[in-house]
Formats: structure tokens, sequence, C-alpha cells
RNA sequence: GGGUCGUUAGCUCAGCUGGUAGAGCAGCGGACUUUUAAUCCGUUGGUCGUGAGUUCGAAUCUCACACGGCCUACCA
């Protein structure tokens, strides 16, 4: 990395490259190659709002001077004038370089900047005689110099890797790229507003956690010198808001990464933007109705409508989300499986061995019915729909059902297959909170090691009140995918982890 | 992790059953004062992912490795 900062002699590199460092070297020797001197007055998109529609004619009586700078993407040389478009981050404008209006001297070194060169013009609105609005520029400078190609400009970069190693120039090619992460950004706006508007108080909590905790997965590990401790980045922000409620921050959220040292593909990035919320005096049906509510806002806000297209099936968000237990969506699906069956700890257990899905020793009826709820219902659950009543063995944070011990207050929505968000009313029973650890402890040293650690601060926490509450987490990058038509998260994440390049 | 397809010029891609590489764009030179993926003429540019093997001869066949895409399994 630290070659990139020094001058590259010019054997090494292809010809191209050769040629446009030689430019810059001409530039250097008449005055400063990189100038910040030039201040724009215009954006493109705001030209083409104010004077798309403005006749040939009364354009021309009006000569708005204008001033604008952008990357050059597309150059037209045709003797004694040019075209060349410029992009800026709203879109682009056309501009008229030619001896008559800009000089012959400045037209002469126009001629060869390169695309991808950095330029800055000045110059009065015109229409071209097929209509498009345009600057006759009166003076036109580079800015900064763009010493390697472009990708090619009219199919762009296609290569997958580049596209995300290389993500500048993904964004400076692919008008789509810039859509979607337009979409992610309006779309962590549009919740953040949503949540402000109802009092809640955004929080940032611990990246670096000593006991990693709120979920069930493997961490990344890391270590403090100073303190010479162990630190874990979090696998999730739980323990900590719940605290926040424990101290009178009684509606709280939190958009902001979580790190899991896991699987990599189309759906999992081992770090992801995660939105967990949490609200004392309520309770987990309330957390469905105000889901419904806030997918329904954010994608009407991003989108203008609730009713999205993902990978060309309609996703309505405007109706009530379908609630059905584990066992109802196994049925509505799979009719072929009876009550009697889905309730008989020994058919599960047959059953998922031969599906050759994998259970452990200590799972029980609850514990099978989700497992092969994943393996079999999970992936078809297309429109939104609640998935509730999930059983306490893995559910260690959840609080129990006040009819029925063994599952807990807790749902898991479902869009296009995967899960979106998952949400319960929480475990303040400190004494029943130190009992799940201590099975997750069991879990653990049985050989699960996703299972949770034993945290006693926050079991300390606990001790002193947490009042009823909810909560819900909210996967960001899942959400954004179905917003914005993506079917890999690494589309919806700008730097994606990726192997090593070398 | 398993399966599968891929890696050729800066970019997008051809390259057949083996005879040591082509196009378009970009670049360079030239023509052209309303083009718009400008056009026209000329031209530079490649250790064909890496390493071995088969062969008189490998971009092409075989094997291994690296990296990537897609599908698939687990975590959101």
């Amino acid at each position: 990395m630290t070659q990139e900062n020094q001058p590259v002699t010019t054997q090494n590199e292809n010809q191209i490259i050769a040629e446009r460092r030689s430019k810059l070297t001409e530039l250097r020797k008449v005055g400063n190659a990189f100038p910040n001197i030039f201040r724009r007055d215009n954006i493109a998109s705001q030209l083409h709002e104010q004077y798309d529609e403005r006749s040939k004619e009364l354009l021309e009586e009006s000569a708005v001077t204008v001033k604008v700078a952008g990357r050059m993407v597309l150059k037209r040389i045709m003797g004694k004038a040019s075209f060349a478009t410029i992009q800026d981050m709203s879109g682009r404008i056309q501009l008229y370089i030619s001896n008559d209006h800009t000089g012959q001297d400045n037209h002469e070194a126009f001629k060869h900047y390169d695309l991808g060169d950095i330029l800055g013009a000045q110059g009065k609105l015109f229409k071209t005689k097929t209509g498009e609005l345009s600057i006759r520029v009166t003076n036109c400078q580079l800015l900064t110099k763009c010493l390697r190609p472009l990708p090619e400009k009219f199919h762009g970069l296609t290569d997958q890797e580049q596209k995300y190693r290389q993500r500048y120039l993904d964004l400076i090619t692919n008008e789509e790229t810039r859509k979607v992460f337009s979409i992610r950004s309006k779309t962590i706006h549009a919740i953040r507003e949503f949540f402000v508007a109802r009092d809640y108080l955004e929080v940032e909590t611990p990246m670096m956690h000593p006991i990693p905790g709120g979920a069930s997965a493997r961490p990344f590990a890391t270590h403090h010198n100073a303190l010479d401790m162990s630190l874990y980045l979090r696998i999730a922000p739980e323990l900590y808001l719940k605290r926040l409620v424990i101290g009178g921050m009684e509606k709280v959220f939190e958009i902001n990464r979580n790190f899991r040292n896991e699987g990599i593909s189309t759906r999992h990035n081992p770090e992801f933007t995660m939105l967990e919320f949490y609200e004392a005096y309520q309770d987990y049906t309330y957390l469905m109705d105000f889901t419904e509510k806030m997918l329904g806002e954010v994608a009407e806000r991003v989108l203008g409508t609730r009713k999205i297209i993902y990978q060309e099936r309609e996703i309505d968000l405007t109706k009530p989300f379908q609630r059905l237990t584990i066992t109802q969506a196994i049925q509505k699906f799979h009719p072929e499986y009876t009550d009697v069956q889905l309730n008989d700890r020994d058919y599960l257990a047959d059953k998922l061995q031969k599906l050759r899905i994998k259970t452990h020793s200590h799972d029980g009826i609850g514990g099978l019915q989700l497992s092969l709820f994943d393996e079999t219902t999970e992936h078809l659950l297309f429109e939104p729909t609640f998935i509730i009543d999930y059983p306490a063995e893995v559910s260690p944070l959840a609080r129990r059902n006040d009819d029925n011990a063994e599952i807990t207050d807790r749902f898991e929505l479902y869009i296009a297959g995967r899960e979106i968000a998952n949400g319960f009313s929480e475990l303040n029973d400190p004494e029943d909170q130190a009992t799940r650890f201590q099975a997750q402890v069991e879990a653990k040293d049985a050989g699960d090691d996703e299972a949770m650690h034993y945290d006693a601060d926050y079991i300390r926490a606990l001790e002193y009140g947490l009042p009823p509450t909810a909560g819900e987490g909210i996967g960001i990058d899942r959400l954004v995918m179905l917003f914005a038509d993506s079917a890999n998260i690494r589309d919806v994440i700008l730097f994606p982890q990726l192997r090593r390049e070398d």
C-alpha cells in the first residue's frame, strides 16, 4: 500500500497511464496541476429541472450564465468545436467548446484532456439542434487529472469483483449502482426520522465487548494492549440497549454495525448494519403493528409506493402481514404434516434425520419444530409474514408466554424468504435470565460454539429492574436489498468484505 | 464447506477439432464548427490467472494451485 504513494515508474505501466502521466508532468510545468480555486454555482440536475422545458429561443434570450464542475465521461472532437459530457453528483450536462466562444487556446488545451478528468466550466445555457440543454463554454479548466483510463464507456464496469473492490469505478460508470446507494441512504434516513418523530432517543453503544452477547453467533476477537484484555467485536447491541432502558431511556434505538465471524454469502457479510430499538411498557404484539407501520411508511418515502417489486414479484406492504405460529406456517406449505406429528418429539427427530438436518441432543420439541420450519418453510415465505411463538430454548433473552412457559412472546418477520426482523417482549426477570444464561453455558460446554456466555454484569443490571419492554432488530442491508431489488447483499454494501487481493 | 462455470490489451469481448493472438471502446497522429456510444483514415498496446505435464509445437488438451461469479449448506 505504501507503494501507492510513491511515484510509479512508467516502465511498469501501460502506455495509456504513461501518456496521461506525461500530460500531468506538462501541467505541473505551467502552474498548479491540482488547483482548488474553482467554485461551481450549479449542478446538472438543477439545470435540467429548471431549463429543460424552456424553448431554444427563450433560453437564447435569457442568456443564463452557469458554472459547473464534474468528471468528463464523454468527449467528441470535431475540429474547431467539441462536445463533452460531464457528470456530477446529480447527473450529467453537456458542454460545447469551440474556437468561437471558448477561444482557440482553451479549445486546443481541452482536446488533450482525457475521459475521467475533472473539469470546471463556465458559460451560457443553450439548446443544440437536437434540443439538448448544453453550456456554450467561455472558459474551461482542468481541475484534477485522471491518470488511469475509465472502464469502457458503453458497457461500463461489469466484473462483479472489480465493482466491489473498486466501488468508485462502479459509481462513476453505473447509474444503477448510484441509485442503489441513494436508496440505502434514504432508507436509513427515513427510519431515523420515523423513530425521532416518535420521541425515541438515538444512541451508540460499544462496538467492543468484553463478553459478546445479545445473539447466538461467533464473534471476532481482538485485544486491548493497555488494558491487556480480550475484546470482541459486538455481535449485537441488545444487552447494552436494555441497560439503557433500565437507566430510564424508555425509547431508544441504534443503527449501527454488527460483526459475526461466520460464512459469507449472497445474504451474509461479516459486518452488517442493524437497527435495534426498545420501548418500555410495550409488548411484542405492539412491535408487530409498529413494524408494519414503519415498513409501509419507509417504503412510501423512499420509493413512493408501498407495493414494491422484488425479483419480478410484488411485495405488498399495505395490508397487515400474516401472523402464523411455527407449526401453522409449516402446515400452510406442507399440509401433509398433522398436528399430532408436529408435536411428537420422536417423529420430528426421525423426520429431521431423514431430511439430513442437523439436530442437537438437547433439542426439545420447539427446537425440532423450528429446525423443520427453517428447512422446509422459511424460504417459501415471500409475502411479509410474522412467525410467532418461538420456543424458549432458542430464545434466551425473550419473555416467556404467560400461558405456556415453553414458548416466548417473540416473532420473526420474513419477507421474500428471508428473515428481516426479530422482536420480542423482553425477559426482565433477572432470576429467569440467570437460569437461561446458565443453560446457554451448558450448551456451549456441550459444543455449541454459538451459545451465549453468562453475563453477570447484565444480570446485575436486570436486578435493578428493567421495566416491561418490547425490543426488535431489523437487518438494514436485507431491507435495502428489498427496496433496491438486489439479489446479493454485496450490491447494497459499498465495500463488502472480500479476500485479500494479492 | 460442496457443486458448477469462469480468468485473453486499461475496459467490453472473439479466438472451432492444438500451428506461439484479434475486434470494438479507450490512447496516439490526421480530417471535421450542433455532436451525443459522434463519424472517417492511420496507428501503438498482450509472459493469454500461476505452476507443472502431454506434444515437434499449448490461449486451446491434462493435473494442481490462486482468485472470482452463480447454485447450495449455517449464522441476520
